[in-house]
DNA sequence: ATGTGTTCCTGTCCGC
DNA sequence: TGCGGACAGGAACACA
């Protein structure tokens, strides 16, 4: 599910009502999400306050006051819900734990927030914070497609000589964080380029196109909140609605966004997931 | 090194 | 209604 934009969401959903306060109460209520929670999970939570809320790629990292860092992953269907918080105007009360609500968080102000992840696709885990860059997850990631280490030059030497489609490229991770399959699909369909063409094959016109596109749909997704297609939802339970704004993601079928376009949006499966492209528009 | 297929898990939707 | 199969925002892993 969670993409970027869609993590990024949940982040500035979460910051205010975690950021400054302590966790009260940690209540882990399964042994492991994608593998085993860390030893002693909820010891080594229960009392911390949390310093710090930020976010690398797809991943979520809570900074506490005992020098560890929280790390939160939601894999396809994971959420961080809100609950006894002052959201708006409105007081949430607790509702009664859902099937799929894996740890609950109790803030010192009576706010909660809960894990729930029904594919368990997930994960948590802790690390000192000074070694949170070194965590086998984060390790090897790419640059933030914000940040100024990705550029053209960049990644016109990591596509260089590449045999691999491009929509492969930019689903790796190593190569740039935070990209999933719906802001690839986009991505391409903005920059007019077919998902299969090999990465290698990109002129540099081709490739100086790529890098301002990422950072518009991701930008304007971040600003519609994400994109809700089945389990999706910020913090406070909203959806997110980038969804409306598809111009060829699960839009097989379906007319080209591109005005005067008029061809229909095709679907393919590279590595075994769906590539949505239009056959006019992209080459 | 590179590229592709499989796997983890649950839920939903569609055709018969 | 029920049942089987396809498919879903991710990514580690096993292979050619």
């Amino acid at each position: 599910m969670p993409e970027l934009p869609e993590v990024e969401t949940v982040r500035r959903g979460l910051e205010p009502v975690m950021t400054g306060h302590r966790i009260a109460r940690a209540d882990i209520r399964r042994p492991d999400l994608r593998f085993p929670f860390p030893a002693q999970m909820a010891e080594r939570l229960t009392g911390k306050r949390v310093d710090r809320l930020r976010r690398r790629s797809k991943y979520i990292l809570a900074d506490l006051s005992s020098g560890e860092t929280l790390l939160v992953h939601l894999g396809m269907s994971g959420r961080m819900l809100i609950s006894g918080a002052m959201i708006g105007s409105f007081h949430h009360e607790h509702p009664a734990p859902e099937k799929h609500d894996h740890v609950v968080l109790d803030l010192d102000d009576g706010a909660r927030v809960t894990f729930n992840d029904a594919r368990r696709f997930g994960a948590m885990d802790l690390m000192a914070t000074a070694e949170a860059e070194a965590h086998p997850l984060l390790a090897s990631l790419g640059p933030e497609p914000f940040g100024n280490g990705f550029s053209e030059d960049y990644l016109a030497g990591r596509l260089r000589g590449r045999a691999t489609p491009i929509k492969a490229a930019l689903l790796d991770q190593r190569l740039v964080a935070g990209l999933g399959n719906i802001y690839v699909c986009e991505v391409l369909h903005r920059a007019r380029l077919h998902p299969a063409r090999s990465a290698g094959s990109l002129q540099s016109d081709e490739v100086a196109r790529l890098v301002p596109l990422i950072r518009e749909v991701l930008a304007e997704a971040i600003e519609a909140g994400g994109s809700s297609l089945r389990d999706y939802r910020q913090a406070g339970g909203e959806l997110g609605y980038f969804q409306h704004s598809f111009r060829v993601y699960d839009r097989e079928g379906q007319v080209c966004a591109t005005p005067g376009c008029g061809a229909t949006v095709g679907r393919i499966v590279q590595s075994g997931r769906s590539s949505f492209f239009c056959p006019r528009c992209q080459s």
